[in-house]
RNA sequence: GCUCCCUUCGUCUAGUGGUUAGGACGCCGGCCUCUCACGUCGGUAACAGGGGUUCGAGUCCCCUAGGGAGCGCCA
């Protein structure tokens, strides 16, 4: 049987960094086993659902790459569908209307709750006589009242629930539109769902669902629920941890490659493996190597991540991962003569492409002035002098590589009996504007004689206005 | 309160009865060095606690503690 598995999101917000994990597992699961990876939007809530949260999260799950075989489903577009099971197990009996009204339902709960039970619906309404004429009903399923529920749970094992700790839930409101436990059920079933892969704060959802699945006649799939993301207080993972939005990764200049790589190795491994591209992912991914208790998010571990994939990423890769970036900075990176020299020099030295944006400016815009510290540190003593007599000697190079900028400066250094950080510093500075730069020989290398010439002047005009 | 789930370094994890409990991130220190960053070498640090079973337990069983989830006419 072919493996069908699925990612349900329901459209209230943006695509969230637990949710993400968790399609990311389901999508590996149908990939791994040539199956296939269904797409559904469970709006049912139209209150909170919207229209730009769908986009949201078919952009967050492009942008991961996750690309799915069917779908997107909508739940709203299934609503005759929900209808036609609901009458099907009214007409057998296996459920019933019930007209509790909420105040009798808040009373029965109270009073349960004073007894320490746990609250649930006693099926009162089940053998009701006589419905009362100005209470619309609601539709409520007859759960079994005795035996037990086994889940073969994938990743947590087997769970045992006894049908005594179940009700008999409410599966279409009032008004008549269904409830999530019973859409689930009946998209589940009619997708044909093979694999369930979910979050686990569903395992309690789980028996119910199985049940509804029991009384329609249909063998409930298989199940693997996933363990929660933890923030760094060891709470559920959430706005005030830090980005939790799957896109703000993509804003902070992380790589989707380097956040599915940490994703997918939070709560799953493959011995000591740290870095997988995604075809190894798709071969070596097991559910059941996914581990069953919870992972706090690690920030510093993503960067490193990141880090990772840029480093070794291919210059061109990076410049179209990039280019957003450049142009928010004001930078058309195609318009670059020397992009790829700037970019490789930089990758190796930036952990999100943000910072590599950073560091790659000032070989592509003029100076808009010094940095304070950096001035204050080596703009002084000499610096000036020297400056005045690198220029000279800069002036006459040829030809204009690194390896000579470098014999150059050496010399000098060794002319003037000073180390050569007495001149690649403020060189620095009059080049890049701070006391940071790659290597020197190489950045003005990578700058070209003229513009390097000119900066040099300039930096010489600053000092001795300064002094 | 009730039910279910979980528990190896600060964090992510390896480990399926016999290991000096391994790796990674972070952190600390040495080296390298024109800055930043890298690299490199080394270090720090864990089986939640208590009972069993066993010649032997991180690994199996029980209890306790701690954490999480659920108990809606939300999903």
């Amino acid at each position: 049987m072919a493996v069908i598995t699925r990612f349900p999101p329901s459209p209230t917000g943006y695509l969230h960094i637990g949710s993400a994990r968790t399609a990311l597992y389901s999508w590996l699961y149908a990939r791994k086993h040539g199956g296939r990876f269904v797409l559904r939007i469970e709006d049912t809530d139209r209150q909170r659902s919207n229209e730009e949260s769908v986009q949201a999260i078919l952009d967050g799950m492009s942008w991961l790459g996750l690309d799915y075989d069917e779908g997107p489903f909508f739940q709203t577009q299934r609503m005759n569908r929900y209808q036609e099971v609901i009458d099907q197990l009214l007409d057998a009996g296996k459920a019933y209307h019930c007209y509790c009204t909420r105040e009798e339902l808040d009373e029965m709960r109270a009073q349960q709750r004073a007894r320490g039970d746990k609250p649930r619906y006693d099926g009162r309404c089940r053998q009701r006589s006589q419905p009362p004429q100005d209470v619309p009903p609601v539709v409520r399923f007859k759960n079994p009242l005795d035996g037990n529920v086994v889940i073969d749970d994938l990743v947590k094992g087997r769970i045992i629930i006894s049908n005594s700790e179940l009700d008999d839930l409410i599966i279409a409101r009032s008004d008549g539109t269904p409830t999530y436990n019973f859409t689930v059920v009946v998209d589940d079933m009619d997708m044909r769902i093979t694999h369930v892969i979910r979050g686990d704060d569903h395992v309690n959802n789980t028996p119910r669902q199985i049940n509804i699945l029991k009384a329609l006649g249909v063998e409930p799939p298989r199940y693997a629920h996933v363990p929660m993301i933890l923030g760094e207080d060891g709470k559920r993972l959430s706005k005030r941890h830090g980005a939790v939005s799957v896109m703000q990764y993509r804003d902070d200049g992380y790589l989707p490659r380097a956040l599915v790589n940490y994703l997918v190795r939070l709560g799953w491994s493959h011995g000591d493996q740290e870095i997988f591209t995604r075809q190894e992912m798709i071969e070596l991914f097991n559910i059941g190597n996914v581990q069953r208790g919870s992972a706090v998010f690690n920030p510093e571990k993503l960067l490193w991540l990141n880090y990772e994939y840029i480093k070794a990423a291919k210059v061109e890769e990076l410049r179209d991962h990039a280019r957003w970036h450049f142009e928010n900075a004001g930078i058309n990176i195609d318009e670059q003569p020397n992009w790829k020299q700037v970019l490789r020099v930089n990758q190796q030295r930036s952990k999100t492409l943000l910072e590599l944006v950073g560091r790659s400016m000032f070989f592509f815009r003029e100076l808009d002035g010094y940095d304070a510290k950096s001035v204050k540190k080596h703009f002084k003593g000499q610096a000036g002098e020297i400056l005045v007599e690198l220029r000279a000697q800069l002036e006459r190079l040829d030809p204009w590589d690194a390896e000579h900028i470098h014999l150059c400066l050496h010399r000098l250094a060794e002319r003037l009996s000073i180390g050569l950080g007495k001149i690649a510093q403020p060189l620095r500075i009059a080049v890049a504007g701070v006391a940071v730069s790659p290597p020197i020989d190489e950045t003005l290398a990578i700058l070209g004689k003229k513009k390097v010439l000119h900066r040099v002047d300039a930096a010489v005009d600053y000092i001795d206005t300064m002094m």
